[in-house]
DNA sequence: CTTCGTGCAAAAGCTTTGCAATGCG
DNA sequence: CGCATTGCAAAGCTTTTGCACGAAG
């Protein structure tokens, strides 16, 4: 099961595992989409009495530190997250509808070379 | 002159010109950089004696409609503008000191050929 | 036991909106 | 003159922060 094994590496890194923290990850790992900080709170206190909405952003930060999530930025939108799945990958976004498609990354690895051999830029393409 | 080229075609194309439209647009093609709204803001009220923040998000939505202006949006910060002279283009944003850099669009060709062929997609690379 | 994370509430920051007044065409 | 645009002020929405309490290791 892939949520413990993040669980015990986080522990082992000796990172705090609060239930807050765990029921974050799990709802970001298992939501099949991705989810903006107030989705990500809605689906946690469906399960879970309370969580603040503070500390869901203050979670999905420190997800982002420990890198097991990334966050999408796309304009006139909150902020969205996602579980890295071991590889990085991108999306291509309609423009009409929102709907949103993963790309293979080896597309882009023509692209980053380019950049590295004529601007000396080693590309961080996020999304 | 380019700015009197852009005026005319406008109202030719039915739209008021206002001397705020007027301002905002000399603000964003002059700026030499890419700029806030609340930038923009500034750079208009310093020649002219008031301008509404608010008519400043109106009109760069506008120019925006108009074609004439792309917002460039990073995570973290507020939207930036630009004037868009003819031929686009995309920036390296240094992820240390936010300094940026603009690329050839030819670098993307190859890119934008490969979605298409493999996703049926038209990319619309923005920045 | 000590330190870090959480809840709460308030604030910050950017952007949008309603409405009456103004001015462009 | 008629209608789009503006100024003003207020609200909206997402995200952040200070502080005291509570829980993890």
């Amino acid at each position: 099961m892939q949520h413990s094994d993040d669980a015990a590496a986080l522990r082992r890194q000796g990172h705090r595992l609060t239930p807050q923290r765990l029921m974050v990850l799990e709802v970001i790992k298992s939501g099949g989409r991705h989810l903006t900080a107030d989705e990500i709170h809605a689906a946690v206190v469906a399960q879970h009495p309370y969580v603040n909405i503070a500390t869901v952003y203050r979670t999905v930060q420190w997800l982002q530190d420990v890198g097991l999530v990334a966050p999408i930025i796309v304009a006139g939108a909150p902020a969205h997250y996602e579980y890295i799945r071991g590889a990085e990958h991108h999306h291509l976004v309609c423009q009409g509808c929102g709907a949103q498609h993963e790309i293979d990354d080896g597309v882009l690895d023509a692209l980053k070379t380019l950049l590295r051999e004529r601007y000396g830029f080693e590309a961080q393409l996020r999304h």
